[in-house]
DNA sequence: CGAATCTCTGCAACCGTTTGCATACTGGCG
DNA sequence: CGCCAGTATGCAAACGGTTGCAGAGATTCG
C-alpha cells in the first residue's frame, strides 16, 4: 500500500539504487537525475521505510527511554525534554514505564535492544551488576545514577542537599528530618550520604533519617506522622510528590507550614507553585535535563569515536517559596 | 553482534526456517526439534529482530501515541495506561508530543506510519479534513474527539458538564462562567455546546463563556480576573491545569474558594487532591482511558475483520472535594 | 510389499533498503 | 584519435527474518 523506492524508481525511470542515493548521498548522483527523483518522490509521497533501512545500516533512528513512573511529573517533564530533543535530531522515542520494578527494566532494554540505537535509562532501580551487563549489550546512557564508567547525566546531589540544608540552617533550624524514597534508588542513597556529610560539617545540626517510603504522594502522607513525632522543625523530602503528601498530611494534622515545620522538596516540578503553601525546593529545569540525556546518547551512538566514558553533572538550584520559614525553636532560646 | 536466527540454526543443527517456525508456529515442527531449537535459542539469548520480521509480515509490533503535551498530567496518565496495556499485549509504544501544534500531528503520523501498526491520536488539534486523510493512510484510533467514522474513545462531555452544572445548581449557583481551552480542541467545543444545552434546560441558569485560554496553569491565571469581573459565583474550567491556575490567582486576589466563588475542573488528575482547597471535578480514571484506547486500536490492527467503525463513550463521574460550596448569592435573596 | 498419505524439514524467494562493485559514458589531454 | 581519469548509473548481494513449495522419510493401508 505505501509507496516504496521501487515505485519511485519505476516512475522516475531509474533504478532503486539511484533513488536511494538521491536521498542518502545527493552528491553521488547527477543534478538532473537527483532533481527528477526527488520531485517524483515528493509527488508520490514517498517515505523511506526506516525498518528496512535499519536492517542493513544498523541504525534504526529510534531511542528508548525507560522511566520508573510516567505519571510522576518529574519523569513526564524529563520525557517531554527527551522527546523534543530526539525528534529535533530525527529520532523517535519509545517510552517504557517499569512501574518501579527493577526486573522489568532489564526486560525492557533487552526486548527493545534491536529496535533502538540507544537506551536512556532514567533513574534505574536495578542493581549495578545488571546495569553494567545491559550497558555492554547496547548503548546506554544513565540518568540520575552513576554506575562504573557508563555515560551518565546526573544532578549534583551533594551540592543540592547542601543548598537545602544551608537554607534551613540560616532559618535557624537545627533538627532536620529526611523522608527517603525507594531503597533501590541511587539518588536516595546519594542524598542520605550528602546529608551525613553536610551534618558532619556543621556539628550543631542533627539529621534524622526516617527511612524509606514510596515515591508517591501516599508515601509522603505515610511519613508525616513520623515527621511530627520526630520533633524536627524541618523536613527534606525525597521528591516533590512526597513533599506534597507531607504538606497535605501536616495540614490535616493541624501543623502549620512553615510556622511549625518547614518543608523542602528535592525536585522542582511545575506543580510546586500550586500547593498551599507553595513548595520550597532544590531542582533543575527538567526539560533541559531530558535534553542533556539525549545529547549524550546521540553523541555516543552517532559518533562511536567519542570517548566512551562521559559524565555530566548538572547543578541544583534552590527555589524558595512559602513552605520554609524561621525555625520555631529559634524563637525559644532554651530550645 | 546480537545473535541471529542463523546463529541459532547453526548451533542447533537445523535451518533458519526451522528456527523461525519453532517460534512462530510451534505446531508445524516436531516436538523434538522444537525443544532443541527453543532451548538453544534461550541459551544463546536469541531475540528475533522485530524490524526484520516486520518487513515481510507487515506487523511491526509498535503503536504510536500522539499527545499535545506530555507534561500535562492528563496526558501523562493516559500515556501510562497506554504503555502498560500495550506492553502487556506485546507492543512497544512510540510517544510523540505535538506541543499543541496541529501541523506537527500530521507530520508525526506520516513519519511514523511505516514503523507502527497503528496510531492513537489523543486530543488531536488538527482539522477534521486532515484527520480523515490520515486515517486512510494508516490505522488510527482517536481519543477525546469524534471525526466521521474513525474509531474513537471519548468521554461523554454532555453528561459530564451536566453533572458539574447540576452540582453547582444544587448549591444555589445561578451564574456560571466557563474558562475555555484551545479553540482547536474538540472537547472544548463539546463542552461549550453542552453548557448551552444544559442552560437551555434550566432557564434560571446563566452561562458566561469567557473565551479561549491556554490549556496550562498560566491560562487559568490569565482567566481569573475575568472570572471575578464577570460576577459569576461559580466557574467551570476546561481542564485541571486551568482550574489550578484559577485557584492560585483567586487566592492571590483574596477571593475565597468556595465561599466567594466555587471552582469545578473537568478532568480528574491525581494532583487534584493537593490544591487548597482540593479541586472538585468531573473526571474518569485516566489510566483506564488510555487502556481503552489501546484495546480499540489493537482489535483494529490485529483483526481486520472487525467492523471498521467503532465508538466507545466513557462516563464522567463527579468527584466533590472542597472547591465547591453554597452560592454566596443564595444567602442574599436580593442577588 | 508397494503406493498413497502425512509429517517434517530445507530451499529459495521476498519484504524495502543500502552499498560495493562493475560498467557505460563523458570529456580532457597528449 | 586513442587512452585514461572521472562520473553517473545499474546490478546484485546483503541485512534478518517469514513463508510457499517441494522433497525426504515415516506411516498407513490395500
Amino acid at each position: 500500500m505505501p509507496v516504496t523506492a521501487r515505485d519511485v524508481a519505476r516512475v522516475a525511470g531509474v533504478s532503486v539504487s539511484t533513488v536511494s542515493r538521491s536521498l542518502a548521498k545527493p552528491d553521488s548522483v547527477s543534478q538532473r537525475t537527483r532533481d527528477k527523483v526527488l520531485e517524483t518522490a515528493r509527488g508520490m509521497g514517498y517515505r523511506p521505510n526506516l525498518a528496512a533501512r535499519g536492517l542493513n545500516t544498523g541504525r534504526t533512528g529510534n531511542i528508548a527511554l525507560i522511566v520508573p513512573d510516567l505519571e510522576n511529573p518529574f519523569f513526564s517533564s524529563v520525557a517531554k525534554g527527551v522527546q523534543s530533543k530526539a525528534r529535533a535530531a530525527g529520532y523517535a522515542v519509545i517510552i517504557a514505564d517499569s512501574e518501579e520494578d527493577p526486573s522489568q527494566e532489564a526486560e525492557f532494554v533487552r526486548s527493545l535492544a534491536t529496535q533502538v540505537d540507544g537506551v536512556l535509562l532514567c533513574s534505574p532501580r536495578s542493581p549495578d551488576s545488571v546495569i553494567t551487563q545491559l550497558a555492554q549489550e547496547c548503548s546506554v546512557v544513565l540518568m540520575n545514577r552513576r554506575c562504573g564508567d557508563i555515560p551518565t547525566v546526573t544532578i549534583d546531589n551533594l551540592d543540592g542537599v547542601r543548598q537545602a540544608v544551608m537554607h534551613l540552617r540560616a532559618l535557624g533550624h537545627r533538627t532536620i528530618a529526611y523522608v527517603g524514597g525507594p531503597s533501590t534508588s541511587w539518588s536516595n542513597r546519594q542524598r542520605i550520604d550528602a546529608l551525613q556529610a553536610v551534618a558532619a560539617e556543621h556539628p550543631e545540626l542533627e539529621v534524622i533519617d526516617l527511612g524509606a517510603f514510596q515515591p508517591y504522594i501516599s508515601g509522603g502522607i505515610a511519613a508525616s506522622d513520623l515527621v511530627i513525632a520526630s520533633g524536627a522543625t524541618a523536613v527534606l523530602a525525597y521528591n516533590a510528590l512526597v513533599a506534597f503528601g507531607i504538606l497535605k498530611r501536616l495540614r490535616q494534622r493541624g501543623v502549620r507550614v512553615p510556622e511549625d515545620i518547614s518543608v523542602v522538596g528535592v525536585e522542582n516540578i511545575p506543580m510546586s507553585i500550586l500547593t498551599t503553601p507553595a513548595l520550597t525546593s532544590v531542582g533543575i529545569p527538567l526539560v533541559n535535563y531530558g535534553r542533556a540525556g539525549v545529547d549524550m546518547l546521540l553523541s555516543l551512538v552517532r559518533d562511536p569515536s567519542t570517548p566512551p566514558v562521559h559524565h555530566r553533572d548538572l547543578s541544583f538550584r534552590l527555589v524558595v517559596h512559602e513552605s520554609t520559614g524561621p525555625s520555631p525553636a529559634a524563637l525559644r532560646p532554651s530550645a
